[in-house]
DNA sequence: AATCACTTGCTTGTTGACAGCAAGTAACTC
DNA sequence: GAGTTACTTGCTGTCAACAAGCAAGTGATT
């Protein structure tokens, strides 16, 4: 992680991780069988942490109170743990390219989010806390798209780019369009 | 760019990229200096395309018309030139790669998009038809933020993911948020 | 009109770095 | 003591980058 976060994904060497791991230049391609491999494997590590926090952070609510409570929790995760935060995103972004061997890992991710959302907005719905008339899937491709793009561009530039208030208007936006009458 | 579409930027060499043009093996190193060099050529040129092409879209329209005017640019231009269009989602997602060299050129492309959008909203509110309360660069980054998300989601998954539903729910968004009563 | 100095546009040879593989080795386990 | 596990080392093909070339101009000079 801390070599892709001074490399990027491209320039880091598997013979630079097995070194800076105290071993061999042979051990990553060892364990991961590939630097696509490795990448998977770091993916899948950071989003298991990530996703334990988001959990521990919405807990058990539901509709806007878990959006907005989602939204604090990524910036608390990007505060307490920005190198993960940020590599994570270095990722993503890595799979986009139509040879990345964890695109498949980084699509699951997003789609999972998507119906988690979907499924808040609902619960949100039966509780009388949203409005009847929203459509969860939309609602939550809006969300996901938003959070998507927010990281990147917080990632891309973070001293232009204030986090905080940025949410601040979101979970406002989600008050105003979202909540029953 | 074909090359890119199909191998993406780091599968691809400098050689297939000569030898695709009708030349030799080290002709796109000679021309551009380096790989970095090449995309970061390749970025500018298709993001010149595509700002003639919003520019043409949005015309002289300002605040909300302008808004949806460049979300409808947005579609077209995906529907138009799809290669362009996903070949420059995946050169700005290189971009995020600590070691691109290009970089500066993703960075300054979405800040000047940025500060187009906080200049609608202005004018916007000059004409009374934005609300007078709402923050420009608020907005804007916020507008910028899902643009992102959204081309960057429907690059990971085309097929999961409608384009064109997602701006109908979006332009609706933003003439109620940001209209003036 | 012939020569010479220099540029442009492109090619080819080479080097060092890297990913991935295969054959090893050494310690530990049953 | 046979096999397994965890790791290393040697090797090969590929690649980016560089440097040296070369052929076809261009333009000034005599």
């Amino acid at each position: 992680m801390a070599l892709v976060l001074e490399h990027g994904t491209d320039k880091t060497t598997l013979a630079m991780i097995g070194e800076k791991a105290g071993y061999s230049r042979g051990l990553a391609t060892y364990r991961f069988g590939s630097k696509g491999g490795l990448y998977d494997a770091l993916c899948k590590s950071i989003s298991r942490h990530w996703l334990e926090y988001l959990k521990r952070g919405v807990g058990d609510k539901v509709g806007i109170e878990a959006m907005c409570a989602a939204l604090d929790t990524i910036y608390e995760f990007e505060q307490e743990s920005p190198q993960e935060a940020r590599a994570l995103e270095i990722l993503y972004c890595g799979a986009a390219s139509p040879s990345a061997e964890y695109q498949q890992t980084a699509v699951g991710i997003r789609r999972r989010q998507k119906s988690d959302v979907a499924e808040w907005v609902r619960r949100g719905q039966e509780a009388g806390q949203v409005r009847a008339g929203v459509d969860p899937d939309e609602v939550a491709t809006q969300y996901v798209a938003y959070i998507s793009g927010m990281t990147y561009l917080w990632m891309m530039s973070p001293d232009t780019f204030d986090f905080s208030v940025s949410n601040e208007v979101m979970k406002r936006h989600l008050k105003d369009s979202l909540a029953a009458s």
